[in-house]
RNA sequence: GCCAGCGUAGCUCAAUUGGCAGAGCAAUCGCCUUGUAAGCGAUAGGUUAGGGGUUCAAGUCCCCUCGCUGGCUCCA
C-alpha cells in the first residue's frame, strides 16, 4: 500500500495507519448497533463521516450519556417523519433529545389524542423496520430555504442560526453554529428518500438502530419557549440502547408514582389540601403536623446554637411597605391581589418576609458590634401562583419559609458565607440527604441593579465559599436575580432525583431601598450587605421531598408513630399498656393497637402506616418480661427484655439514625 | 394563564357504550381470642364535581363553571 492510499490517524488514542477510504465507522469497525457515531477530533459524527488525515477517532457507544443523546433524537427524528406521513399537514417544530428521551415539536390543526398516539407509534415501529439510512447533506442556506419552503418554522431556525439558536431552548440540535445540513432518510432497499430534516446531526447510522423506545404523552408547548409565541403540539418519547434498559426506566417511572407525595400524603393520612379551602393551600393533618413539629422544632434548636435571633411578622401588611421594597413594580403578579380596608388602604398578604425583617433592623440605630445580626422566621407567605403550575405542596399557594436575613458588614461576607454553606449542609444531612451539588447563579447582565464590582466580589465570594465545600459547582449564568447573586444547594433524592432546596442570596437592593444603616467603629454610617437564606426552601416543600425520598418510611424520629404495641391476644393489652408508658416517659410517640382485629391484620395495618417499630407481646414474652420486635423491613427480635427494648428505641430516635 | 386528559361512596375501581348506580378496602355494630402483612357476619355510606341542554330515558351525548392530572411559561 503507498503512502499516498494510507490515512494516519488516532483511534481512541492508538495511532494507525488505515486506507484511505476509510470512514469513522470502518476505522472503529463499528457495527452500528453498540457503537452508534463517533468523535473525530473531538466533535460528535456519524459513522459514516469521512476521515481525513491526522483525524483523532473514539468511539461513541449508545448505552453512553453521549450516544443515548443521539439515539433520542435519531428516535425524533422517525416519531417526526411518522407524523408527517400520518398528519401531511403537520409542521416541524423542534426535536431534542432530553434527559431520559426526546420530544418534538408539531404545529397541526388538532392537537393529538391518545389514539393518535398509539398510531403514531406503529407507524414508527414501520419506520425503524425499514431500517432507514441517515444521509448528511450539506447545503448552502438559500439550498436549504428552498427546500424547506413549507416549513415556516425550520425556516425561522435557518434565520437564528449560531449565537441565537444555541440561546433559543433545544434550537441548537437543528441548526449548529457552522454549516447547515440535512438529514436524507434512506429506505435500505429500495433507495428511496422517505422523509428529510435540517439537523445538525449527528444520528444513528439506521432506524434499525433503535432497540426500544416509547411514547410518553402529548402536551402543549409553546414554540421557542416564549409565553407570546403560539402554542405546538409536543410530543414526548423515551428511547434506550436496550429494552431492558427501557423497563427499568418505566420501572423507576412507577417507583416515583408509588412515592408521590400527594398520593402518601393521604394513605398516611399526613396532609390533605381540601377544594372547600383552595388550590394550594394545604391543611396538616395530626400525623403530618407531628413530622412538621419534629421538623421544625429540630431546625429551630439548630439556628439557636448557631446564633440566629428569633422573630415573627404578620402576614398582612398596608401596600407602601412593599412599594417602598419594590415587590409591586417587579412581583406584583405574583402577589394575592389587595384587600381594600380603612377607607381605601390596600392590604397585601405577603409573598416574602424580607420587608418585614428590613423593618426590625430598621427599628433602631445599629451598631457594627451587632453584626453579623441574624433574624430567623418560619415565616407563611402567599403567592398567587398560576392555576396551572400549583402542585401539592411543592407549588402551593401558601407556605413558610424558614427564612432569615443576615445583615453583616462587607469585610464579615466572606467569613458568613463559609459557615452558613457549612451549617446548610449539616443540617440537610441530618435530616438524610446526602448527596448534593450546588448551583452558582450569577449576573444577567440585560437586568441588574447595584455596580459592577459589587457584583463581582460578590459572585467570587459566593463562588470560593462553595468551592471550599469540595462539592460539584454548576454554573448557572444570567440566573441571578436582579438584586444580586445566589448559590442554591441541589440535593439528590433516594430514587436519584435532584431537587432545589436551600438558597442563599445576596441582595444589593434592599438595603438601598430601605436605607438600611449600621455605625461602624470610626463612627460613620454604612450600609450593611444582606443575605437571603432559606434551606428548607418552604416547609412544605421539604416536607413533601423528605417524604418521597423515603418513600414515607419515615426514620425513627420523624415518623409520627414510632412504635406500635400489638398484643397476640386482648388479654396482652394491659401489659403492653405498661411497655407503652415506659417508651412515653422518654417522650417516644407509642401506640397500643386495642383494636379487636386479629394480631397479623395489625401487623399488615402498622407496616402499611411504616411504623418503625412494632412491639409485640403474648404470653411467652410476659412471661419473660419481654417484648418481640417486628422492624418496618419484616425481620424481628423476639424476646427482648422490655428495658433493653426500650433503650434500642431511645437511642435510635435519639441519635436520628436512619 | 395556555393546551390536552380526567372527575362515580373516605380510598381504589365497576356499571353491556343511552336502559333499575355496584364491589373491595376503610367506617360502625356484633361474633371469634388468635405468635409476625388481610378471621367471619351485618349495617351505614351517592343530587355520579356543580349548573344547563338533547332524549321516553343521561354516570354515559352536547354546552358552561369549578377542581385535579400531565406538560408549556413561571418558581420556594
Amino acid at each position: 500500500m503507498s503512502a499516498a492510499s494510507e490515512l494516519h490517524i488516532t483511534l481512541a488514542g492508538t495511532p494507525r495507519a488505515v486506507a484511505a477510504t476509510t470512514t469513522a465507522g470502518q476505522a472503529l469497525e463499528a457495527d452500528g448497533r453498540t457503537v452508534i457515531a463517533a468523535l473525530v477530533n473531538g466533535e460528535p459524527r456519524d459513522l459514516a463521516w469521512e476521515l481525513s488525515d491526522g483525524d483523532a477517532v473514539e468511539p461513541i457507544a449508545i448505552d453512553s450519556d453521549e450516544g443515548r443523546a443521539i439515539l433520542r433524537h435519531s428516535t425524533a427524528h422517525v416519531l417526526a417523519q411518522a407524523v408527517q406521513e400520518l398528519f401531511p399537514e403537520a409542521k416541524l417544530g423542534i426535536g431534542p433529545p432530553v434527559e431520559n428521551g426526546f420530544y418534538y415539536d408539531f404545529d397541526v390543526a388538532e392537537p393529538f389524542t391518545p389514539a393518535d398516539l398509539k398510531s403514531i407509534e406503529k407507524k414508527m415501529q414501520q419506520i425503524i423496520k425499514q431500517g432507514q439510512r441517515f444521509d448528511r447533506r450539506v447545503v448552502s442556506d438559500d439550498d436549504a430555504r428552498a427546500e424547506l419552503a413549507t416549513e415556516p418554522y425550520k425556516l425561522e431556525l435557518i434565520g437564528l442560526k449560531g449565537g441565537a439558536a444555541e440561546a433559543a431552548e433545544g434550537a441548537s440540535a437543528e441548526v449548529g453554529a457552522g454549516e447547515l445540513t440535512i438529514y436524507d432518510n434512506i429506505h435500505s432497499r429500495t433507495g428511496e428518500l422517505c422523509w428529510k430534516d435540517l439537523c445538525r446531526g449527528p444520528h444513528i447510522p439506521t432506524t434499525k438502530a433503535i432497540p426500544a423506545f416509547k411514547l410518553m404523552r402529548t402536551a402543549a408547548a409553546y414554540w421557542r419557549g416564549k409565553e407570546t409565541n403560539p402554542q405546538l403540539q409536543r410530543v414526548y418519547g423515551t428511547a434506550w440502547e436496550n429494552k431492558d434498559a427501557l423497563k427499568e426506566y418505566l420501572a423507576f417511572l412507577e417507583e416515583a408514582e408509588k412515592r408521590d407525595h400527594r398520593k402518601l400524603g393521604s394513605e398516611l393520612d399526613l396532609f390533605s389540601i381540601p377544594d372547600e379551602i383552595g388550590s394550594g393551600l394545604a391543611v396538616f393533618h395530626p400525623r403530618g403536623g407531628v413530622i412538621r413539629r419534629v421538623m421544625e422544632d429540630y431546625s429551630r434548636k439548630r439556628h439557636e446554637e448557631s446564633g440566629y435571633e428569633f422573630v415573627y411578622s404578620p402576614h398582612a401588611t398596608k401596600s407602601a411597605l412593599f412599594e417602598k421594597s419594590g415587590h409591586l413594580d417587579w412581583y406584583a403578579d405574583g402577589m394575592y391581589p389587595p384587600m381594600q380596608l380603612d377607607g381605601g388602604q390596600d392590604y397585601y398578604l405577603k409573598p416574602m418576609n424580607c420587608p418585614m425583617h428590613n423593618l426590625i433592623f430598621d427599628a433602631r440605630g445599629r451598631s457594627y458590634r451587632e453584626l453579623p445580626l441574624r433574624m430567623f422566621e418560619f415565616g407563611t407567605v402567599y403567592r398567587y401562583e398560576k392555576s396551572g403550575v400549583v402542585h401539592g405542596l411543592t407549588r402551593a399557594r401558601g407556605f413558610t419559609q424558614d427564612d432569615a436575613h443576615i445583615y453583616c458588614t462587607r469585610e464579615q461576607m466572606a467569613d458568613e458565607l463559609d459557615s452558613l454553606l457549612t451549617f446548610v449542609l449539616e443540617l440537610l444531612r441530618d435530616y438524610g440527604l446526602e448527596d448534593f451539588y450546588l448551583e452558582l447563579s450569577t449576573k444577567d447582565p440585560e437586568k441588574y441593579v447595584g455596580d459592577d464590582a459589587s457584583w463581582d466580589e460578590a459572585t467570587d465570594t459566593l463562588r470560593r465559599a462553595a468551592e471550599k465545600q469540595g462539592l460539584e459547582l454548576v454554573l448557572d449564568p444570567g440566573g441571578a436575580a436582579f438584586y444580586g447573586p445566589k448559590i442554591s444547594v441541589q440535593a439528590k433524592d433516594a430514587i436519584g432525583r435532584t431537587w432545589q432546596m436551600s438558597t442563599i442570596q445576596l441582595d444589593f437592593n434592599l438595603p438601598e431601598r430601605f436605607d438600611l444603616e449600621y455605625t461602624a467603629a470610626d463612627g460613620t454610617r454604612q450600609r450593611p450587605v444582606m443575605i437571603h437564606r432559606a434551606l428548607f426552601g418552604s416547609i412544605e416543600r421539604f416536607f413533601a421531598v423528605l417524604l418521597e425520598h423515603y418513600a414515607g418510611a419515615f426514620p425513627a424520629w420523624l415518623a409520627p408513630v414510632q412504635a406500635v404495641g400489638i398484643p397476640i391476644a386482648d388479654e396482652h393489652v394491659p401489659y403492653l399498656q405498661e411497655v407503652a408508658a415506659k417508651l412515653r416517659a422518654e417522650g417516644i410517640r407509642v401506640e397500643v393497637d386495642a383494636s379487636d382485629d386479629r394480631m397479623q391484620k395489625k401487623i399488615r395495618n402498622a407496616q402499611k402506616q411504616k411504623v418503625p417499630f412494632m412491639l409485640l407481646a403474648g404470653d411467652e414474652d410476659i412471661s419473660k418480661n419481654a417484648v418481640s420486635f417486628r422492624y418496618r423491613d419484616g425481620s424481628q427480635n423476639n424476646g427482648v427484655p422490655v428495658d433493653e427494648a426500650v433503650a434500642e428505641i431511645v437511642a435510635a430516635v435519639r441519635e436520628r439514625r436512619p
